[in-house]
DNA sequence: GGGAGAAGTAAACGGTTGATGACTTAAGCG
DNA sequence: CGCTTAAGTCATCAACCGTTTACTTCTCCC
């Protein structure tokens, strides 16, 4: 239950927190071009016009809310030898991210011509290009090409579309057939 | 060189087909949100209002021009132990299809309030449903899922991301290696 | 405690979009 | 030939969106 109404103590830079975190959901739920700056601002709580102050424009604070979390980075740390468990796990988990999943606001915006190429080029050098170096082996490339694809294939089809497995039995079937295959391609056997 | 300018003959069925077609292309480029009915007018040579008299709206449009088309159909006439080969190459292939790939224009509509509830259901019923009932074996919703889902990040990644194979080699790498692994999961193996 | 600068507000502008309804033109037929 | 009806056109509306400008209010420090 916030203040909302009651004055809040002016602070700039609790409030352009506010208004990251507002984008992060919407820009989750909406995709780039369908969230509106209005929207960010009233679930903010703060005016319109604060987003230009701050960010300078709605891709100023794209830029800000979206494209640094756009990694692989927390899963790169781990030893090979659990990397591909550890995937599938994470993946093959039907339920979203609460709030703020970054590689969501990926598929929602592709189509965008002005957030499109930011995250072609955020995602190359922050998960592709990372990932293809922690391989060993022969056609790194390729390999690190077939992992990424399935995963945003499977965040398509589970937090996107919303076509999930039915049943515990069947969730804990794909988890082991993923991790089986993400292995083979991490240690190249 | 059509002739563009001199007054056409009037014919009903052939001006729809010229909206249909452009609607396609539009629709392919931009998603059904990014898309504007003034583009697809004009890639017809056709008065805007034409869209109404013939399909409603832009939804009906969509309907019409991209839906039927989301199916695997192809494939699946394929015997058993050709299919996963044909897939593999079919979607290890960098370039896009020539002007309108439906499931292209499924992955840039994905986030669209209104066409992304029917691309759902189109999915379901003529790729996911009939690929499922075509797998023989046990688990065969989560060896669909797995197949659909790889495809589908490949789409993601070659045709809209462009993040495509630099070589040849490269290429032939991840075809071999997706063959591979869709054989697996369509014998269960 | 009062002034200066920062934080926040209100209102509007210019542009775009899907949708319409009234109008004009051509085609086919008796 | 002339009339009816289908095909095509034109102008406009209402809604929405990102942005911007001019204004008001608060906070902190001397």
């Amino acid at each position: 239950m916030k203040a909302r109404n009651a004055t809040r103590r002016r602070d700039a830079e609790a409030t352009a927190d506010r208004i990251l975190s507002a984008a992060q959901q919407v820009f989750h739920e909406r995709g780039y071009d369908g969230a509106t700056t209005r929207e960010i601002a009233d679930r903010a709580g703060v005016n319109l016009a604060l987003i230009k102050r701050y960010f300078g424009s709605k891709l100023g604070l794209f830029e800000r809310a979206v494209l640094p979390y756009l990694s692989l980075e927390r899963f790169l740390d781990l030893p090979a030898e659990e990397l591909g468990d550890a995937l599938a796990r994470t993946y093959a988990n039907t339920e979203a991210m609460a709030g703020f999943d970054p590689f969501v606001v990926l598929l929602r915006s592709i189509s965008s011509p002005e957030a499109g190429p930011l995250l072609v080029q955020a995602l190359e050098r922050q998960a592709l290009l990372p990932l293809t170096d922690a391989l060993e082996g022969e056609d790194a490339p390729a390999r690190a090409t077939l992992i990424t694809s399935h995963l945003a294939g499977l965040i398509l089809q589970f937090r996107i579309l919303r076509m999930s497995p039915r049943t515990e039995r069947e969730r804990e079937a794909i988890r082991a057939r993923l991790a089986a295959y993400l292995n083979s391609l991490i240690a190249d056997s």
